[in-house]
DNA sequence: TCATGTATGTTATATCGTAACAAGTCAAGG
DNA sequence: CCTTGACTTGTTACGATATAACATACATGA
């Protein structure tokens, strides 16, 4: 595993996430220049908040943290740069939660499982191409193309099974 | 396969649709009585009204429908009928297209893989034991205790897929 | 400089979902 | 038969999520 492979189970484990943050930021730049978009301030802003911790955020959490920040107070203002995120790879879509996360592995080609924590909202982002294979699998058996595929499991993360029980 | 057992591939392919409504109608009022919970006229109706197509409906597509038929014109009409089905495996939500889809194979446990056509809509469900082991596995790397997991791919079915190219 | 594409911001509205309460149904026990 | 309690259906009202449409600003290169 490469360095920059950050080990999915530290979204649930104690750790130095100013650390997370700052590496991702920078990749985020990174990558932006190279494909020639813009890596925008309201946008560069919008990923730090995501960058935050590991939960998914709401479209009018995010706004409400961008007004405070000078930017706009109306829902397209966060809607536009978390679409923006997503278009690129630098943040995903948790469609359970209605919410957003920051990409913990922003470039790798990656089919992502998200891990959610029903009790603390944290989101852990699982890179299983095997998975991804599956579904095609089953997929050509019924003649379907597969062009995006999600995964999204619900439950508990070992800090609150711990504390359930 | 069982008999009852549905080839998944038919969702997409010009078949006996009627049929297919008939068989799990059947089967949905058998397992009602089995479980002592009551398939009322509205839930009873709210099933047909999804077993009419492979497509997936959202809740006020239902509610209208309901309406026409004498039943409530409030949205909690539909989703109480909508949350009823799904939670004895007879519907599932289709999370992203915030929509609701028959179980094709209600009363069997499985694992379900949902196909979503972004051209016709249509949703076909395949029951794929590997796959839910695979995100179990994943999860287990991490710690994590998989309640609830949902898959979804998008793209296009054979027939679409033809349509475009 | 000026045309062009892109980004940001606003108003307004669409779409999806739920809380809270009232009234009706139904079966079990007195 | 009549009460009681669990459940079901219906309503009003509201909350939460998301987008359309348009105006303004800003970059970038002819
Ligand atoms: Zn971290
Ligand atoms: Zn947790
Ligand atoms: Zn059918
Ligand atoms: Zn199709």
């Amino acid at each position: 595993m490469p360095a920059d492979q950050p080990n999915p189970a530290v979204a649930f484990a104690k750790h130095d996430h100013s650390d997370c943050a700052h590496r991702i930021l920078d990749r985020a730049e990174k990558l932006s220049e190279a494909r020639g978009v813009r890596l925008t301030p309201v946008r560069r802003r919008t990923l730090e908040i995501l960058l935050e911790s590991h939960r998914a955020m709401g479209a009018y959490e995010v706004l409400e943290r961008l007004a405070q920040d000078g930017f706009g107070h109306q829902p397209p203002v966060a809607y536009r740069a978390l679409d923006f995120l997503v278009e690129h790879g630098l943040a995903h879509r948790i469609r359970r939660l209605n919410a957003f996360a920051a990409c913990m592995a922003p470039g790798q080609t990656h089919n992502p499982v998200f891990f959610i924590c029903r009790a603390c909202q944290s989101v852990a982002e699982s890179s299983t191409p095997e998975l991804r294979d599956r579904i095609d699998a089953a997929a050509d058996a019924i003649g379907f193309e597969v062009e995006r595929a999600n995964v999204e499991a619900l439950g508990l993360c070992p800090a609150c099974a711990d504390r359930e029980e």
